[in-house]
DNA sequence: TAATTCGTTGTACACTCGTACCACTAACCT
DNA sequence: AGGTTAGTGGTACGAGTGTACAACGAATTA
């Protein structure tokens, strides 16, 4: 026996992180391997023996745009005491300008999923537990399970709902002031940021 | 000169529910001629000299799904005084199990248009506008219009990021404790439902 | 009756899609 | 050197796409 050629995980995830971008600039449905491929400039043989099918190919970029928001709030969400301040954080993360391509993918592939829950089953799983987690950590071991749930469940909804308003009619004032109206509303806040 | 066979209004507004049925049914990103018309138990050409094109098909469809959800949302709302009975409302209609597969379509066309917003230009004016008027209005004019506009823009979001919950995790009753919290903190409920 | 428009269908064309197959080079281990 | 796998690319095939064109009966008015 003779081992092959090891494993490019650098180019992997170069090319991986590619394809994301791409993603999100172009959109989520109409994705398909040759216009892909050629905003790459790489060709589309590539990428069918890199992810194997279409299918597997958006597996893998669900799995890496979970990894770009979860890395940038989930970090973020635990070092943070109380969930006033953590739900500060995360919807000045998540209403950054720079931002707004990445979650306009995320609510398209979010919206898709809701027609097709057979094929996109691991991300209706992940989309609010992950969160749901974080934010019912981020309010300690001393409040109540059953109101800690209640109060990260409508924070997920009010800021994820928000930002559905602040990406489809770009009415960043009228937004932001009903956020920050909701986020001093939150028990334990301290101070605006 | 001579007039033509009168237009089949009927006809015509029972093929495009028909549409909006099987695209809530079977999806808004897979539709293709064939196996809609097949769906319908038609020809592919009397859908493509009904509509002109696919993409006139599709703005058609979502003109109706507007209707569809407007017209039950709309005059209930009009009919409500105060803003929590008017939210109440809107949110028993549209988290109703039998509107789950209808709503679903209405997300992924929400975010569609948030990957395509020169598509869809128009759904993504009236998505937010609509509502926000009508919860506006249902506040009456004794209300400060700030204070009109900020809250009619967090019951929104919070409606609709419930119900996005609601429809991933299926999870109704942690949706449902959660929304009861928040519609029992609005100014001037009377009792739930 | 003649003219005109609506509703419906069949056929065909050019195009894109996902994917399988083959070939070649590069990099590693025995 | 020989064997094996990764990375990349070229070609081709079958299926499905949107849509244009032509045809025919039905329903209306001049």
């Amino acid at each position: 026996m003779a081992a092959g050629r090891p494993i490019d995980h650098r180019r992997r995830a170069e090319l991986l992180d590619a394809v994301v971008d791409y993603t999100v600039e172009y959109g989520f449905s109409e994705v398909s391997w040759r216009p892909l491929a050629a905003g790459l400039g790489v060709s589309p043989n590539t990428l069918v023996h890199r992810f194997g099918s279409k299918e597997q190919m958006l597996e893998a970029v669900l799995g890496r745009l979970r990894e770009r928001i979860l890395t940038d709030t989930d970090d973020l969400l635990g070092e943070r005491p109380g969930l006033a301040a953590a739900a500060r954080a995360a919807w000045n993360r998540t209403s950054a300008p720079q931002r707004a391509a990445e979650f306009g993918l995320f609510f398209a592939v979010y919206g898709r999923a809701l027609q097709a829950p057979e094929q996109f089953g691991a991300f209706l799983d992940r989309v609010v537990a992950d969160w749901l987690r974080s934010l019912v950590d981020a309010q300690g071991p001393d409040v109540d399970p059953a109101t800690a749930t209640r109060r990260a469940t409508l924070v997920i909804a009010t800021l994820r709902g928000l930002l559905l308003d602040l990406l489809a009619t770009g009415d960043r004032e009228r937004v932001q002031d009903a956020a920050e109206a909701f986020l001093a509303s939150l028990p334990g806040q301290d101070r605006p940021a």
